[in-house]
RNA sequence: GGCCCGUUCGUCUAGCGGUUUAGGACACCGCCCUCUCAAGGCGGAGAUCACGGGUUCGAAUCCCGUACGGGCUGCCA
């Protein structure tokens, strides 16, 4: 029996965006902190800027998060007690908590235009002035303010920053301990003219009316911290704990953006990687459980996970340690599932698709079910994701005849014996079927070695021009393997094709 | 400009005052294995712990500066 414990930490994507791998990365300490802890992990969207939020970047943020495997336990689709989960849909909540802060004075109307503000701003940045608000409004009296509201004047609501509260000191799980000086922060909107609320005031207001217990995020908003400290002291709310987590930048250090390639969690899944491949990168990158280990599983991350052990420095994302981490998952698969993830990539291969063995749907390959399982030992050594796999099997879908690389026809083909070794070989595997023995690559691989054996020369020398004949490149998965999956006819015809390319003997 | 934060091999990191000639992983190089390519095994190179001062018998580890980098400084989030 799990015991229902109090920590509740949320995810709170804005779907100004796709989730990208930095998203994803603080998804997953959400997750695995509240699994770790039998707390809730609960998906908020973050949807108060009109402008640049869109249904099909929530859609798609929704389908990554599924994807990567962090369900959540309050949140779109899944519903729960505090909801609802977007604060489009939270407007009346926001307003009477407005309300309540108006009444507690907290809150003060600004009738302060834009332009003004801007002009304000531009001087003090001019004379390389500390901008902040002057608070001009919040001299205003009630009564006026009132009768201005009344008048229809348009105004935001700013928060009164209590001027004799005092350094705001807070406790960041991952920074440690934080001070700022409340002279730098000024009477920032919490409303907008419209009646909308702003993003420091609903992310309070959501993390209180939630519970959350410890809003674990990047720390692009660590500085924003000390303002959101001073809001929940206005909502009368507990501060929750504080995570901050630092970002991950492009391999030239630079913030993670476009032109560093795939950045957003689909280009992952599209490029041919595992979830649990890129759960576990993901999870290394800025947390360790220790200093040996590098492969983990979800459920080890549950119960290794550590705060305090989050690195505060940025890390840089490195493909190359990802491509070796998928490539683990693979090897360490078993054939089922290995070929379960293998199908669609090969029925959905541009590559395949005119070859006359390939795979046209999910059925063809469950009708030779057993000749596909074959394919994991093949490949998997030497491939980083699947969407390697189909250049790398494509010649056994071919029949009777293989595309032949021109170089690996210069080299293994056009060269002395090369014509003799194809007609041996001819023969040789023709006799595997009239010995009567199976057409294994045991019997194939006896079968071949017999040749450089008995013409006392380097069975490479032997094998590459088989290879070239058979694979249609001098580089290939494992040749008797090959011959084996690809059957005595193929093969057969597939060496008297490739004699036509050999030097005339 | 102001405030806040960070800085250990190319990269991700271990390290929380002595056990460290700074450990592991990816990448790199070499050897072995070998039907090619991989994979695997073994080994190598790679970090004056950003720099400068302190504190201490002793510092990558604590403190203070400096440099560099980042974040915030919006009626964006």
């Amino acid at each position: 029996m799990t015991t229902e414990s109090n920590i509740r930490v949320r995810f709170a994507p804005s779907p100004t965006g796709n989730l990208h791998i930095g998203g994803a990365r603080t998804a997953i300490y959400n997750w695995a902190f509240a699994k770790q802890h039998n707390g809730k992990f609960i998906l908020r969207i973050e949807d108060t800027d009109p402008e640049r939020s869109t249904l099909e970047n929530t859609t798609q943020i929704i389908r990554s998060l599924r994807w990567l495997g962090l369900n959540w336990d309050e949140g779109p689709e899944v519903g729960g007690d505090f909801g609802p989960y977007q604060q489009t849909q939270r407007s009346e909540t926001y307003k009477e908590l407005l309300k309540q802060m108006m009444e507690s004075d907290h809150v003060y109307p600004c009738f302060c235009s834009p332009k003004e503000l801007n002009a304000k701003r531009e001087i003090a940045c001019a004379a390389k002035q500390n901008y902040g608000y002057d608070r001009c409004c919040r001299l205003i009296s009630t009564d006026e303010a009132q009768a201005r509201i009344a008048a229809g004047e348009p105004h935001t609501w700013r928060l009164k920053i209590p001027l004799n509260r005092g350094d705001i000191t807070f406790d960041d799980a991952v920074y440690g301990s934080i001070t700022v000086p409340i002279s730098e922060l000024d009477d920032f909107i919490m409303v907008r003219s419209d009646g909308t609320p702003t993003y420091n005031f609903v992310v309070c207001a959501d993390d209180y009316l939630m519970q959350i217990s410890h809003v674990i995020r990047g720390d692009d908003h660590l500085s924003n911290t000390p303002k959101q400290i001073l809001v929940y002291e206005a909502l009368g709310a507990t501060v929750p704990v504080f995570a901050h987590l630092s970002m991950i930048l492009g391999s030239d250090g630079k913030r993670l953006s476009k032109r560093h390639g795939a950045t957003s969690v689909e280009a992952y899944r599209d490029a041919g990687y595992l979830s649990d491949a890129l759960v576990n990168y993901l999870s290394l990158l800025g947390w360790a459980p220790d200093g040996e280990t590098t492969i983990f599983s979800r459920e080890q991350l549950k119960t290794a996970f550590d705060l305090e052990r989050v690195s505060k420095n940025p890390a840089v994302f490195d493909a190359n340690k990802l491509n070796w981490i998928n490539r683990d998952y693979m090897k360490e698969m078993s054939a089922e599932a290995f070929l379960d993830a293998l199908a669609p990539w090969l029925t959905e291969s541009e590559l395949l698709h005119n070859l006359p063995l390939a795979p046209k749907s999910t059925d063809d390959i469950y009708a030779k079910r057993s000749w596909y399982l074959q394919l994991q030992p093949l490949i998997v050594e030497r491939i980083q994701t699947f969407a390697d796999a189909a250049p790398m099997i494509a010649y056994l879908f071919s029949g009777p005849e293989v595309t032949l690389d021109k170089n690996s026809v210069e080299k293994c083909l056009r060269v002395a014996d090369a014509n003799k070794f194809l007609q041996i070989a001819i023969e040789t595997l023709a006799s595997i079927n009239d010995s009567k023995l199976a057409w294994t690559h045991e019997n194939i691989e006896a079968a071949l070695r017999s040749i450089p054996e008995h013409l006392a020369v380097k069975p490479k020398l032997v094998f590459q021009a088989i290879r070239v004949a058979i694979c249609g490149n001098m580089v290939s998965p494992p040749l008797f393997e090959s011959i084996a999956l690809i059957g005595r006819d193929f093969t057969l015809a597939r060496l008297e094709v490739a004699k036509e390319y050999t030097l005339l003997a």
